[in-house]
RNA sequence: GCGCUCGUAGCUCAACGGACAGAGCAUCUGACUACGGAUCAGAAGGUUGGGGGUUCGAGUCCCUCCGAGCGCGCCA
């Protein structure tokens, strides 16, 4: 029995008390079930009579009563019982929890997601840093998550397109553009220009990809250095994060909303909704008619669009291209985006608590021996995405970004990250997936399958046993609220107590047999609990985009 | 100055308004003739930054103070 069908049988008996005349409230289309840390409470809990009370007008404990007698007769429930102020506290019958190992074992890699499509069509947008250098440690936390999260929100059944936009025009591309070819010529870099190894080595395969370029006038050179340089850039930037597992559907240019006009068509959509005005030569979005601080200008009095013009043309590509919402994750440094981009929404007359979903993250600290190490992209002192993958590799590194919430600033001791120890829990959920594995082909061996029709999911009563099958539950709802929360380190987090309650199991509970003994009904069982259990370590493990080993 | 985010064990971090705030690391004590010990059992460690409030119930929501990070351009 799973929690989804639990939960079911809960608002059923709801239903019948209020139908019975017995309860006069709305039924409610669904329930808080928990599965409670104390074992005492049951296999799970529910507060239901305690959200119901005050509408019912009646004491929490009374509803309980009510709602207890109903579902005490409902099928694979043992007993019902009140506690505290009114909590349900449900214990299952031995078989109706045992049968979850084969729901498992037969949904295999479709566990846990939705079983249906919402039709919700989201753009997620993530990274988007700009083609000026190579992939930060902070680009690469939202590397990490973004990937996971849209992960995630397709396995809740979103239709989710994601998304990387870079800069490739503009006074930052000209000065990177201008620092490039102050390095091909071995000049000092301009004020505020790009300094560091990697600059000197793009302007070299600049320099080597045209040759001659140093003759040409000044002018002509620094148009090519900013192009080649930034195409150059980019496709690091691909690369890297490809190495990283990370992928997008769409590669955005900023350049080709400039090219395709559509900068003067979001300003006169804009102008069409009433929101735009002319002052001191510029053209101005009136954003404080939907709470942003200041009014922002579209146009500068020169004539050139600004950045937030073009973010508005983009915002509009989106929306045109068929996506319900749009969402971007950016880093704690542009939260000062979130107001202006919320009015510009509703500028263009949409709803921008239904349109618009701006995910702030914190930073990520960089450690030395306990020193905090400062990072600049300008002054070329950083880690990146690919120093970190040298030192721990693909997994740890991936895991150890996506299983803090986005919430909370990180901090990263480069000393712990490098000690591949359990100091990143990921070793022990592979560990815990490549010990199953092991265990299967060690029963291949003895010649020992897992028939079918013999699993009697009766004889996975023990503790132990009943802990793993809760926990193995859980798992649809945890990755249905990681994507409602946009929180895809909750996976993590179940991933790493479901590999706890696996050890021990196994702990306790032998699965095959010993010396010649034969294998045995509960052997059987056992193995399609394993078996169970592998599947969703790998179906979690896969969310996050860290491999599952068979062996380690 | 105004605004946004954050403050939880020595450290790194969890905890959709629910029951006694949990893990890992570090520290201490145990378990191997092993279905993989990258494991397991146990100990110790907390006024959830301080103070008010909301309610059956607050780490979580509201107010206030303290502290930290970040933002406040016709830059991108």
């Amino acid at each position: 029995m799973t929690p989804a069908e639990l939960s079911t049988a809960v608002i059923a008996a709801v239903r019948a008390a209020v139908d019975a005349g017995e309860l006069a409230v709305a039924v409610p289309e669904r329930v808080t079930l928990e599965r409670p840390k104390n074992k005492e409470h049951g296999d799970y809990a529910t507060n239901v009579a305690l959200q119901l009370a005050k509408p019912a007008g009646r004491p929490p404990r009374q509803v309980a009563e009510l709602v207890a007698g109903r579902l005490r007769h409902a099928e694979g429930i043992a007993s019902v019982d009140i506690a505290g102020p009114g909590f349900l506290n449900l214990r299952l019958d031995g078989s109706a929890l045992g049968q979850l190992a084969r729901t498992v074992v037969s949904t295999g890699p479709l566990y846990g997601s939705a079983g249906r499509r919402t039709g919700e069509r989201i753009n997620l947008e993530f990274v988007s840093a700009n083609p000026t250098g190579p992939v930060t440690l902070a680009s690469t936390r939202w590397a990490a998550v973004g990937d996971a999260l849209a992960r995630v929100l397709e396995a809740a059944g979103a239709d989710v397109g994601t998304e990387y936009y870079f800069n490739d025009a503009g006074s930052q591309i000209d000065r990177f553009g201008a620092s490039l070819y102050a390095a091909a010529q071995g000049r000092p870099p301009p004020e505020n220009g790009y300094v560091g190894p990697y600059v000197v080595d793009v302007a070299a395969q600049v320099v080597e990809d045209n040759p001659g370029i140093l003759d040409q006038p000044e002018d002509k050179a620094l148009a090519v250095f900013s192009r080649d340089g930034v195409a150059l850039m980019l496709a690091g930037v691909k690369a890297s994060l490809r190495g990283f597992g990370v992928d997008f559907d769409v590669w955005f240019s900023e350049r080709t909303l400039h090219q395709r006009g559509e900068l003067d068509t979001a300003v006169e959509q804009l102008r069409a909704q009433g929101h735009v005005y002319e002052a001191d030569g510029a053209v101005w979005l009136r954003s404080t008619d939907f709470g942003d601080d200041k009014d922002r200008v579209l146009v500068r009095s020169g004539g050139q669009p600004t950045y937030f013009c073009a973010d508005a043309a983009y915002y509009l590509d989106k929306r045109q291209r068929g996506f319900d919402r749009v969402v971007i994750l950016l880093g704690a440094d542009h939260h000062g985006y979130v107001g202006r981009m919320r009015a510009m929404v509703a500028c263009f007359g949409d709803d921008p608590d239904r349109a618009l979903e701006v995910i702030i993250g914190q930073f990520v600290n960089l450690f030395h021996h306990g020193e905090p190490v400062r990072m600049s992209k300008r002054a070329g002192t950083f880690l990146t995405l690919e120093d970190l993958v040298d030192e721990v590799g693909v997994d740890a590194a991936r895991y150890s970004l996506v299983r803090a919430s986005t919430d909370s600033t990180l901090d990263l001791d480069i000393e712990v990250i490098t000690r591949q120890t359990n100091d990143n829990p990921v070793f022990y959920v592979q560990y815990a997936h490549a010990r199953i594995a092991s265990l299967l082909r060690h029963a291949a061996e003895l010649g020992i399958g897992r028939d079918r029709e013999d699993f009697d999911p009766g004889l996975l009563g023990s503790e132990r046993e009943g802990d793993l099958l809760r926990a193995l539950g859980e798992f649809p709802r945890v990755v249905a609220s990681a994507a409602e929360l946009r929180a895809p380190h909750r996976v993590a987090r179940y991933l790493e107590e479901l590999a706890g309650v696996y050890h021990r199991f196994y702990d306790a509970c032998r699965v095959l047999p010993q010396g010649d003994e034969s294998p045995t009904p509960l052997t059987r069982a056992r193995m399609e609990l394993c078996e169970a259990t592998r599947i969703v370590l790998a179906n979690g493990l896969g969310l996050l985009g860290v491999s599952a080993p068979d062996r380690m």
